[in-house]
DNA sequence: GTATGGATGTTCT
DNA sequence: GAACATCCATACT
């Protein structure tokens, strides 16, 4: 069995092992690719919820959609940090946007976390959201904030490690991988910057801004 | 199923 | 003031 064992590949990776920063690609089209299938985890006094990622945009540099088209300030800073850093900004006065940053430090860029399949903790979402149904749990960005607790306090933290929210490893290959304009914005409208995992019902949005 | 409008806080003109 | 990487309730086809 010696030998066999050996040959066997190492699996440390599931849903609850931190995504390794130096495997994050560099490039943040890629990395909004890349994340479709992995998971978010959220550890909350009550427990442990996290649902696979199943939709991610991409800000990218000289984009005049992004935050940090125009620099740096308080609010954006943390696009600015290295690759798999959390920002947390509020949008429309009411619901928490989830971003990694992307590329290198000191480059404003990003992937916006639209949509989850929820995993663990779906009584925690529930009373979370204040709803039943297990569709709209994390069908959007606002909600999937709202489902994991997610805030302004967890600005800035480090998405490569345990804490109090990381990424985790899931499929490598989660599933045919769609793409579309991004949702809600005005500026740069044309870009084909969404992703999206296709057979996934835990999509947001609507579907005619899908593209073959 | 789609469309519309209000609530809400922060940032920028 | 205006804009905004949204959500929800409501109205309608």
């Amino acid at each position: 069995m010696g030998r066999a064992a050996a040959l066997k590949p190492s699996r440390p990776k599931h849903r609850h092992s931190p995504l390794a920063r130096a495997e994050l690609p560099t490039d943040t089209v890629s990395l909004a690719r890349y994340l479709i299938g992995k998971t978010v985890v959220r550890r909350l006094p009550e427990g442990v919820v996290s649902g696979r990622i199943v939709e991610t945009e991409a800000y990218i540099v000289g984009d005049a959609a992004g935050h940090a088209y125009r620099g740096m300030t308080p609010r954006n800073r943390s696009l600015f940090l290295e690759r798999g850093h959390a920002y947390v900004y509020l949008a429309y006065g009411t619901s928490w946007m989830l971003n990694v940053s992307s590329e290198t430090t000191g480059i404003g860029t990003g992937v916006l976390i639209r949509a989850l399949e929820p995993l663990e903790g779906i009584p925690i979402m529930r009373l979370n959201r204040g709803i039943e149904r297990l569709g709209d749990l994390a069908r959007g960005p606002g909600r999937l904030t709202a489902a994991l607790r997610v805030d302004r306090g967890l600005d800035g933290i480090d998405l490569c490690r345990r804490g109090p929210l990381w990424l985790g490893w899931g499929d490598d290959e989660p599933g045919e991988i769609g793409r579309s304009i991004r949702i809600g914005i005005a500026r740069e409208a044309h870009r084909l910057l969404r992703f999206y995992l296709c057979a996934s019902p835990f999509v947001s949005g609507p579907r005619r801004l899908n593209v073959p």
